[in-house]
RNA sequence: GGUUCCUUGGCCGAGUGGUUAGGCAGCGGUCUGCAAAACCGUGUACGGCGGUUCGAAUCCGCCAGGAACCUCCA
């Protein structure tokens, strides 16, 4: 019960205890992103979470497979703006490159950005345009069970007749009744049965450069297939999580759970796990909306909503300090508090280090560890997580200060548990800049002015003294007179 | 219009019936030649109105405001 992982399953509205398929091994997968211009802070946010249970899973003794895509094949545009193109068509269009250029441009920055914020690769990131064969397969599989049609070359999963059979709208808890009233009415829908029928595979238009061959049309496969196709291929017809952002609840998921049922009878999936929003002004940041903030603006501070740039860790800090099924709105003063706790926590991580031990502990360290374990293990609640490392924070510095004491067995636990803790399973990072090392000539000098300034205060020449610090201070270089002697920074 | 969800102190954000969330800011203090930093201590809350209960931020109802999904979307 004590390591027993909890996690909320969208399927049935509740925490559930995770047991995975096969003990021991656990079979992830999360959808990724679509490769046509830079990650914003909102795409953050999942890799983040699944980071989070990746690195958790793998530390529990799991052999985790985490499958992550990258959709390079496109879906389809909104029909007023793209007129039929798909996203990475139109993009190709306007920037003058091949679409598998502007696919590897983004996908490297994308992958830049993951690094950037400690995400850990997955163990498998397959691309939808390298699972054409398969899509095709899959496309076939549903139309031979009786679940797809073809016209005009293009093929839609039958949704009414999937629906007799199985139920519609399990995920997202809807009923087809309800869904045949309220949908739109939208472009190119003359060609389904029904409005909600939903392409597995589409004819491309003339103009639509990326396409492929196929029995039915030259085309490309549908908006939602690539997903069942490819977790299917990595981690077989049941695993155990898959993961995503609640905006892909429905349709998305909702129709990978179809093609799924459609193909072998059942879904493929046991929990899922969906992570919310991340707001600005109290609204969903998304690209349609225009009000989003990139992950390069954000690390460089090159947007007119930042006062600052903010470090990539302090990013990763911000999103955990919530919890993933809440919204977490964005604004330049929660990003600030989020980087000032994070350094007093990396602050208490050094100085962790350099405790002295005493004969016997006046404080407890367990339970701290105890409440750290069970946050995560209730749905991987790392706000209360990093709460409680707080509480830590608070002894340890009191420790140091002398007014509490600790044994070396104790001192020992802790360290271990901080390390593991904060950097493993958080997958947090000293990013601090380290002082020196970079250029001998710059330290040189500064131990010289630093010497100088000591010799001036020792004798109590303030004015040349303060001169020293004001003046580097003026040209980026920042002294603080600490107990322990000086230390400088570049600012 | 339909479905689902949210409303916590100056800000962010936990918390599902009784016990301090936490961070940031503020205030007080320690340290310091001064400053900064650091550390310690500390107050303010549960959208409104009813109801259930010995007791509600937490359960129920109504009202107000907001959001997500229903269309690509993390």
């Amino acid at each position: 019960m004590g390591n027993q992982l909890f996690i909320y399953n969208t399927l049935s509205r509740k925490k559930e205890a995770f047991k995975p398929l096969v003990e021991g091994r656990v079979g992830l997968y999360v959808c990724g992103p679509t490769v046509y211009s830079d990650s914003h802070l909102g795409h953050a946010r999942p890799y983040i979470t699944f980071d989070l249970l990746y690195r958790y899973l793998t530390f529990q003794g799991n052999k985790v497979r985490y499958v992550r895509n990258i959709t390079d094949v496109g879906h389809l545009e909104d029909e007023v703006e793209g007129a039929g193109e798909d996203r990475i068509t139109k993009k190709a269009r306007i920037e003058q490159l091949e679409p598998m250029e502007v696919v590897q441009k983004y996908m490297n920055s994308f992958h830049r950005n993951m690094e950037n914020l400690n995400i850990l690769p997955p163990s498998i990131e397959p691309r939808a345009s390298g699972h054409i064969l398969e899509q095709q397969e899959m496309v076939q599989q549903i139309l031979d069970n009786g679940f797809a049609y073809e016209t005009n070359g293009s093929v839609y999963f039958d949704v009414e007749k999937y629906n007799q059979k199985h139920k519609y709208g399990i995920l997202s808890g809807r009923n087809l009744d309800d869904i045949k009233t309220n949908t739109r009415e939208l472009d190119g829908q003359s060609e389904k049965k029904n409005s909600f029928d939903f392409a597995l595979w589409k004819k491309a238009s003339p103009e639509h450069i990326m396409r492929w061959p196929s029995k039915w049309s030259d085309g490309f496969p549908g908006w939602h297939l690539e997903c069942s196709v490819m977790s299917t291929k990595y981690l077989g017809e049941h695993f155990d999580i898959h993961g995503g952002g609640m905006d892909l609840t429905f349709p998305h998921h909702e129709c990978e759970i179809a093609q799924n049922t459609a193909c072998s009878g059942s879904g493929a999936v046991r929990y899922w796990m969906h992570n919310n929003m991340i707001t600005i002004n109290g609204q969903k940041m998304a690209r349609s909306l225009g009000n989003f903030i990139t992950l390069k603006e954000l690390f460089t501070g090159k947007h007119e909503l930042l006062y600052q740039a903010y470090s990539p860790m302090t990013i990763r800090f911000f999103i955990l300090q919530a919890h993933y099924r809440s919204t977490i709105d964005f604004s330049n003063e929660a990003l600030q508090a989020s980087e000032k706790g994070l350094e007093r926590l990396m602050a208490a991580m050094k100085t962790l280090g350099e405790l002295k031990a005493s004969d016997s502990s006046t404080v407890e360290v367990a339970p701290i560890m105890e409440k750290c374990f069970a946050a995560i293990n209730d749905d991987l609640n790392s706000p209360i997580a990093i709460a409680h490392l707080f509480d830590g924070v608070k002894m340890i510095n009191s420790i140091k200060a002398g007014s509490e004491k600790i044994s070396p067995a104790d001192l020992d636990e802790l360290k271990e548990f901080y390390q593991t803790f904060v950097f493993d399973i958080l997958g947090l990072k000293d990013e601090e800049m380290p002082v020196t090392g970079n250029n001998q000539t710059l330290d040189g000098a500064m131990e010289l002015l630093i010497s100088l300034r000591k010799d001036a205060k020792a004798n109590k020449d303030w004015a040349t003294a303060d001169k020293i610090r004001d003046e580097l201070n003026a040209i980026g270089i920042e002294l603080k007179d600490t107990k322990d002697g000086v230390e400088w920074s570049l600012k």
